[in-house]
This record gives C-alpha cells, structure tokens and sequence, in this order.
DNA sequence: CTGCATTATTGCACGATCTGCAAGCTTGCG
DNA sequence: CGCAAGCTTGCAGATCGTGCAATAATGCAG
C-alpha cells in the first residue's frame, strides 16, 4: 500500500487539478456570469475532460465555490472544547466549516467576486451548511447537555434547542457573508487589503451584531 | 377581453391541473422516493405531456410540494400592519407566505408524510423562502424604522438587522416545521387529528420555544 | 350559433447535467 | 522491471429543462 499522509505526485496533482477547475470556473463565471458557463467550458479551460470534472466535484456550482466535501468531514470529525457561550461557540464551529470549505483556495479575492456578482452562490453556499445541520445540532447539543442554563430538558427538547441557536447563527453568519462579499463596491484600489478585510473579521462583527438585536428584541 | 377574477372553465380546469400533477408527484414520491420518480412518471399518472408539466411547476421538486408561485407573490403584494413586535409579525408574515405557498391542496397530509420521508424537501422548501429574502426583510425594515428600538440607526444597518431577525424567525420555523413532519411517528390512529395537529400550532410553539431560548441565551 | 382572439396542450428538437462502465495510462513500490 | 492501485478519458444513456410551432380548447362578441 502506500502512505495516506502522502505528499507524493498523486497527491500533489490532484490538488493541482482540483485548484485549476475550481480558478477556471470561477473565473468563466466572472466572464460570462453563472447561467451562461457550461462544464465543457471549464473542463477545458482547466485541461480536463469533463468526465474528469465529475471526479473532482458533483456540481458547476461546488466547482466555482471550490468545495472540499472532504475537508469539511475532517473538521466536523475534530474534537471541540466548549466555552460556556453556546452563540460564541457555535460561531466558532461555523467559521472553521467555511474555512475547510474553500479556505484553502488561494484565490479568495476571486472567490469573493464571484460570490458577490452571484448572490445565489451565496444562498447555495448557506444550504450547503444547512445539509450539515444534522451533524452540527448533533454536536451542539452535546455542549448544551454541558450547559447548566439547558441542562433541564429532555434530550429532543435539546436537541431542538440546539437547532434553533444553530440557525439563529447561520442567519447571522449569512448576513455577515453578505456584507463581506458587498464590502469592495466601488473600491478604488487605495489600500488594497482594507477593501478585502479577513473574513474572521466579519464573523466577529457577526457576533456583536447578533448580541446587538438580540438585546434590542428583549 | 375576461373575468380576472373567473371562476370560469379556464381557471378551473387550470387549478384541476396543477392538482393532479401536485398528488401524482407526491404519491410517486411517496412509492418510489424522491429520486427514484421523473417527470415522466408524473407527468403520466397526471394524464398530461411532459411537457405541460412545466407550464404548471418548474421543477419535480416544486411539484411535489404544490408551490403556487402566484399565491406566494400575491401574499408577499399585500398589505400589512404592525403590531410592534417584531418577532410576532415576522411569525405571522412567514406563516401567511407557508399557507399561501402550499395551504391551498387538499392533501395536507399527503405533503407532510412526503416531507417527513423526504427531508431534503423541507431545506428546499425554507431556501424558497430564503429566496424571497429581499423582499421580506425590505417589509420587516419598513416595521423597524417606526420601532422606537430600532430607529436609530442608517438605513443598511436597519436593513441587516432586519435580515438577522428574519433570519432568526426562519431558523425557528424550521425546527418548527420538522417537529410537525415529525410528530406522528408510530401514531396508533386513536385520535387521527391529535396526530395531525394543525400547523398554526406548531408556529405558536415556535414562538414561544424561540423566546425560551432567547431568554436563555441572554 | 358562429367566427375570432386568447390561452392551453402537446410533440419535437436541442443543450446541459450527471452517472456507470470499461479501456488505457500514470504512479507507487517492491 | 512489473504488478497493483488509482486516475483520466470516451462513450452511452437517463433525466432535466427550454424554445418553438402546430393543434385544440375556451371565452366572447356579434
């Protein structure tokens, strides 16, 4: 057999191969806008066949996001500690799934145009997050058991009361993405980093911003 | 030119139609799974072409759930006051928009059992609504700005919180929903509507069991 | 009732998405 | 080198979804 934690020339193509179809799609999509980009199209583009692109992702759009299906099993499969704020933890878990989702793409200024000249990427983005909530109530609840402010329930009450801060968050979260990817409207190039502030910003924005209505709404 | 408001042949005929296509694809789905019914098969129990099925539902999915695009938009046009609880009234819009979008089918019980068999369908059926996004937190803004809580601040940051708050109230009715799908597991039969219960309910638990975490959580 | 305008249904052709399969090529490793 | 495992590719085929034009049903005015 031959070592899983490779760093051979299969692994290393693979990435290469991987990281030309995710550029070459997200950049079509830039030219041509998403309706108007085939997988042909970017199969060629990247120097594939497109039977080779069904190898490397299910879906035009998971190729323009970049998704790694298998990078965010990893990261779910982590073992987490817990804070004691369910709000803050949950915004950590989120934030590490949306970093192992296309984080490791080295072309985010990229990504973030074409998510902003693509709302729907957005939208899509989100659920595929919400795909994962199973898993991810699964392991909030788990923290919630911990947590003497939920420890009275049942376990489906908790259950259901991780759902719901889940969602609360991804909500807030989505908003945050949407400021992010908003956030260059007009840029003239100035300071070209503080028009491409670091997502993790955004997510700490996110947070407070949450906090904020939350205290409004009480 | 015609009634807009018909009652006539036409309009009956048309609404007829769209049932017949709504119960074929649900009971197929219900036979043979989600992925395992086409169009075809639906379109042949419905005793339509193919092909009429897309004057009808653009996609497999949204006949199975009997979306009425139409309902949805006129609901969305109408107007409404507020009662100066935002939660309350966010509730209330989004509940209206569930009603119109597929109350309208005689077969409620049908579409819950696909749904609880078919959970991809309730992801669907919160992203159609996520997609109507815009114009609900436009609506929800607009209560905002004559909330004395609220009307500080600019216009986009009156705007963002009303996407948090919508999308709060979203995530709640989620949990909501799968609870109602859910709840009749290994029902008996003994009370048939107890199993069944209406869904108005289960927004009112919604509700509450939001508020409950939110106080948690504060 | 009859003809005309509107609208609905349908078949056909077409492009795109996605999957299974088998053949051939590349890489890993002894 | 030579075998095993993995990758790429072409091909066939099912399904989805749309545009177009012919045909049929309906509504209405005369």
């Amino acid at each position: 057999m031959q070592n899983s934690v490779d760093g051979g020339l299969r692994e290393r193509k693979r990435a290469q191969t991987s990281e030309a179809i995710h550029v070459a799609a997200a950049e079509l999509v830039l030219e041509r806008g998403l309706e108007a980009t085939t997988i042909d199209a970017v199969s060629e583009r990247a120097d594939v066949s497109p039977r080779t692109f069904f190898n490397y992702f299910p879906s035009k759009e998971d190729a323009v996001l970049g998704i790694d299906e298998i990078a965010v099993s990893a990261e779910l499969d982590r073992e987490r500690d817990y804070t004691g704020d369910p709000l803050a933890a949950t915004f950590d878990l989120v934030y590490a799934l949306f970093e192992a989702s296309g984080g490791r793409h080295a072309k985010t200024a990229l990504k973030r145009e074409v998510l902003q000249k693509n709302p729907q990427l957005m939208t899509r983005q989100m659920l595929r997050v919400a795909e994962l909530e199973g898993r991810l109530s699964g392991i909030l609840a788990g923290w919630l058991a911990d947590d003497p402010r939920f420890a009275g329930g049942t376990e489906s009450e908790l259950l259901e009361e991780a759902q719901v801060i889940l969602g609360i968050c991804l909500a807030t979260v989505r908003v945050s993405m949407r400021r992010w990817a908003t956030n260059s409207d007009g840029d003239p190039g100035g300071a070209p980093e503080a028009s491409a502030p670091d997502p993790r910003r955004s997510y700490e924005q996110a947070i407070t911003s949450l906090r904020t209505v939350l205290e409004k709404l009480s």
